[in-house]
DNA sequence: CATGAATGAGGATTCATTCAT
DNA sequence: CATGAATGAATCCTCATTCAT
């Protein structure tokens, strides 16, 4: 091998173009000069365009699924722990943005891309927090009418719509403490104000 | 099919191509045979694949925003209010699976097909929530520390999120029922249980 | 349809370019120059390279079969309709020295360009002389050892090298009464001086 | 395989590899991973993909040429020379069933191939098929009227197109000695029977 | 001598778009 | 207005060849 980390640097270089330009709009040429290398040494790492939009998902995601289940470890009070996972996520698609479009965007046809693929790591990844309700339910501190496995597609839902206009210049950026933070009130305590609520 | 219009008949099989194969996948070609007319008479109606693909949108959240204005005219409790949107939301989703696919995925990417469009249609239609919360807000039966904006992108992330998994057939699928009321419950009173609230 | 005979067009300019170039170094863009229309209008009338030297193959020698077929119909003296098969496929090959290539170089190796492929036509073609060799048998005049399947090879093979030299640049041309005469004088009545033949 | 020189191994593994795959179909990196030696090995003892054909195809000959003369020296009876001829040529594509479909396929085309390559050495294979049917006319035993230059085309490729079809599984498989016998017999004696040659 | 990672030119095929009918 | 045959630009991927190790 005369230079190392080709497989990196060809995900480095694929998740910003992709990010760029989308997936089907990218062109291989575009990945393989970003990564600096010829266009036929994507296909030494990878066996097609399809293979390389997966492989920047499992990559990001295990590595993400691997720091937040670290941080969690450490913590048993589920309300934290959900504010765990909230910033983590929320810190992750931040610093990389590039990996965010590709969440955002590109996830979602994922299933129209590969057919077979069916996505197993990001079901892992979201089934973090449905763990987490569960356990706040065990304890007592969640509500048991909650239903865990719709609960944690609201949650992601939210801090992935509110983390996707970071990637849209249209609209006021909120720093991840605030979008953080704002997600847990909500979603811990709820819109309705003290009072509201004993008069209901 | 009915003798409708020639756009009109357009812009639904387009909707529906574009959700079976997405919008890069989709071929004009594909879209005529489901409309029953020749590649060619696309052209007579829409400027490019673009600019069909954009049309979808436009239309269908055009009437989704008249649904729900004419609906929340009649109400003036914000609670309802969100209650409203998000089953009309729900509903529109799951009636028409193949514009949810478009919202879903296409939607995401759209700022990257076609670098003019804004999409400030869309942009109505998730400000209403925004309008909402502001109004309950003033109404004080809503948090004053809730940023309406931030609100907006969780609640309508949550809802899409939820909406989502309609289109996959990997998990269960929730009535228009369950769903919206779990999201109201956990976005109005929060997920944790009054008992845990009060020794906070 | 804007102008007739493309896929007439095609296979004769594709018969000649193939012959010129082989079928592995032959372009579709050299044989849409060829017949002077676009790459893509290929498509419209063939699945791809491998079908268009299929049907060359095909179209060539069912018309060669035909015209064979009918002129055999006129004679029953096994010998003359031998000559007939000479001069007839001869005759099509110096006229046709495109056609004749791809027989000659293409044909050989059709089985592995197109696996599917079972060149059943030609097979149809070369049983033609072992017809005519079991009606020479029944008739009495060809001898009863001789295996008309074995023997067909080696007649189709006789005349198809030496049309081949017609090819070839470097080697004296005969012409087609030459060469016919010879191969039947051979063949008929053998190698051998008739004196030699008694003192066998 | 014994511990043979790369060249050798080079040229086994390239035959074979052709045989099956066909010239332009095959991979460099087949006939290395055939000869279990490293792609790049290859250009150490050829200068293309070219060359290994064109020395596939002068190794193979060669040889057989001196096989063939060697066995010839003993014999000055020009029909039981043709007999060896045909016997030791057809043996060879018998054993050597991968050589023998180049022979017939790649062959054909291998001056579109290599346009400088002249294939001298097969002209002079053939040639001894010519040189025999001369020395059979000085000799008296063959007829003077045959052209000893087209003669030896119409026997060549009868063998040929006969041994052509052992590599192809569609028809019966005749043994070496039964098609040699055959085309013996047709080549010297003639199809017709000595009675209809009476009647003529 | 041997390796095999890297290269990058080349080509079949697709499909949005046009336009003669 | 409607058609659909024709266009040809665009791109993924292959694979012969090179060369640093």
């Amino acid at each position: 091998m005369r230079a190392v980390n080709k497989h990196a640097r060809i995900i480095t270089a694929a998740t910003k173009v992709f990010a760029k330009k989308g997936f089907f709009t990218a062109r291989i040429s575009d990945i393989a000069k970003e990564a600096k290398i010829a266009d036929g040494t994507i296909y030494l790492y990878f066996d097609n365009k399809n293979d390389i939009l997966i492989s920047v998902f499992e990559e990001e995601i295990t590595k993400l699924i691997e720091l937040v289940h670290n941080d969690l470890k450490k913590e048993d009070n589920p309300r934290k722990m959900l504010g765990i996972f909230a910033t983590r996520h929320l810190t992750a698609m931040k610093k990389n943005k590039y990996f965010a479009e590709v969440v955002q965007s590109e996830l979602r046809q994922t299933h129209k891309v590969v057919k077979e693929y069916r996505n197993t790591t990001f079901l892992a990844y979201i089934d973090i927090v449905a763990d987490i309700i569960h356990q706040g339910q065990e304890q007592g501190v969640f509500r048991q009418e909650i239903i865990p496995d719709l609960a944690k597609r609201a949650f992601f839902g939210a801090l992935d719509e509110v983390s996707r206009v970071w990637n849209i210049s249209l609209e006021t950026h909120y720093t991840v403490e605030e979008a953080s933070q704002q997600i847990l009130l909500t979603f811990l305590t709820g819109l309705e104000t003290p009072q509201s609520k004993k008069t209901l």
